[in-house]
DNA sequence: ATAGTTCTTGATCGTTCATTCAAAAACAGC
DNA sequence: GCTGTTTTTGAATGAACGATCAAGAACTAT
């Protein structure tokens, strides 16, 4: 009994995370979401409200991908050890890939946003709680098979390897190198296993 | 035979560091380094160019007192696995000091200027290169010293401790935690020696 | 067809931004 | 105590920003 909405939302949506996934959240402005997504002012703040609930809605979105991406990689049937070595290869190539280099999303944010901003970085800390968490239980199933002598807990693997993301994330900024990526994922998984697997040329 | 500059230049820009450090480079306006500084506009543009100038200005006096610490940190009498460690110490104690939780204002700025800025980029990039070719340099006595049987070149293991820097810097904005951060070190530091040392309660 | 409702449009609002510049102020040389 | 030179001042500039809203368009229900 009203005149129809036109635009799709997830489609607006997905442009709308690409312009803050390049830009950032304050180097974004509204005339680039409304090139990017063809909706005019009026209609992208009835839609969302303002600025930053458009941002906030990226956010959530672009979450809810990674998220995905993360089960696939983590719940095969194959070993733990494997499984997280499957995620770092693909964040690997998923670097490597990137050719616009945006890295993460929301790394990006995390480093843009003050800390103040209660708002948007408690969704964030969130975030990383869940991808922290899911290490965890795959951790905890790699200490459970008794291959692997529990110098450490899960928890504090879980946040090394998060820690490993971010730092990954960063590296890529200032040397894409394919080569580099892998010897620090290899560095990296040494601590969970306690020898070197991979072999480099 | 003119009039003197009322100003210490060092002084100026060490507080126009802490704006940026801060905001950001975008988050800064003139304004906001207009009342830090104490400087009127004419004065601080008549002394850097304008606010991308006195930018690159704050990021090379940020680096000139960072190359410093990092200096005396991997310079001293110790071994060289005592050395590193005592920098990652010492990171992890600015960490937690910092309650702004500014963290290292050239990661922050990695993240924020756009790849394709090249004078930033390059200038960060060499910076950051200056660091790993610091622990190289460290890396390598420890190598030499023969108490480690080398799976690893010391390029490798230096672009991983870089990895970890900026996976330690982006860690501290979303958990300040001292314990977790520790934690952390000392599994970067195990692939440097193959054991876990530090006791953790 | 008409009335009622909601969406779209794009010009417009007030702010804030980085930057400039003419005028005033402070020195050195003579 | 002038004169010449440079610095400081802070108001002014135009552009870009996020956000708004009246008018027109599109649809449904009756």
């Amino acid at each position: 009994m009203a005149r129809p909405i036109e635009f799709d939302r997830e489609d607006v949506l997905r442009k709308a995370i690409g312009v803050f996934w390049q830009k950032g959240y304050g180097g974004a402005s509204i005339k680039d979401l409304v090139e990017a997504t063809g909706l005019q002012p009026g209609s992208l703040y009835a839609a969302f409200g303002d600025k930053r609930g458009l941002f906030l809605a990226a956010i959530d979105g672009y979450f809810e991908d990674m998220k995905g991406m993360i089960f696939t990689m983590l719940h095969t049937d194959q070993t733990p050890i494997v499984r997280i070595e499957a995620f770092f290869n693909r964040l690997v190539s998923d670097s490597v890939t990137d050719e616009h280099r945006k890295g993460c999303f929301l790394v990006n944010t995390l480093l843009e946003i003050p800390i103040h901003d209660l708002e948007i970085n408690s969704r964030l800390q969130a975030m990383f709680g869940e991808v922290e968490n899911e290490f965890k239980c795959v951790l905890k199933e790699h200490i459970a098979s008794g291959e692997f002598d529990s110098r450490q807990s899960p928890e504090e693997l879980a946040r090394f390897l998060v820690m490993g993301i971010y730092g990954l994330r960063v590296f890529n900024k200032t040397q894409p190198d394919i080569s580099a990526l892998k010897s620090i994922v290899d560095n990296l998984l040494f601590v969970l296993r306690g020898k070197s697997c991979n072999e480099r040329t």
